[in-house]
DNA sequence: TGAATATATGAACAGATAATCATATGATAG
DNA sequence: CTATCATATGATTATCTGTTCATATATTCA
């Protein structure tokens, strides 16, 4: 049962973690690979404690996985699908 | 020049369509092809008022187009990157 | 023309969301 | 143990969003 009521708010509900623009550079920024919370604060200029904020959501949602390593915290994506989706976005967004 | 925050912003306000259960119903509903908005009302359960909101929003964006017949207005989808977000989507969330 | 049907629109309100600020937690080095 | 650095968290606030209700517009038909 694919067509479901409980599927569209699953469904709208991933597509809201794409919703935001501080999470889309997020997970740009983590595109390449892991990096701990200050460098993703520095490289998206967004405050420490916005990043942070951002992260648990994305985290809850298991789009991004975390890996402490002293006290640094490493996040990385934790989703293929998240990967496509990005990129067939921007796909669609640069071409029109 | 693809990372800048101007596509991020183009980016994250594409997904934010996709971003609500009613929106994706009605997606989903207009899937198979063309549909007058009373037909959408119906087969969705969401009320004439609320589908005719959200079908504005999705046509400012640019995601579903009109055509008048009679008294009706029929929508269809205006955008194949939208399909397979919702299909890629889908995927992910039943596979989990 | 006027009634009926289909759709759109605007205002208003409630709930969700994201940033900020202050502070807490956790880890390491000295 | 304590100072420092990295990150998380909670409260607050301003803004955004989606629905509803009432009404407007557009089209057809008698």
């Amino acid at each position: 049962m694919k067509y479901t009521q409980e599927n569209y708010d699953k469904l709208s509900d991933f597509f809201k973690a794409l919703a935001d623009s501080t999470r889309v550079k997020i997970l740009f920024c983590l595109y390449k690979g892991e990096k701990a919370v200050s460098e993703i604060a520095n490289e998206t200029e967004t405050s420490q404690s916005a990043v942070s904020h951002q992260l648990r959501l994305l985290k809850d949602k298991r789009i991004v996985k975390q890996r402490r390593e002293g006290r640094y915290i490493f996040y990385s994506i934790d989703d293929d699908h998240v990967e496509k989706l990005l990129m067939l976005g921007l796909d669609h967004i640069i071409h029109e």
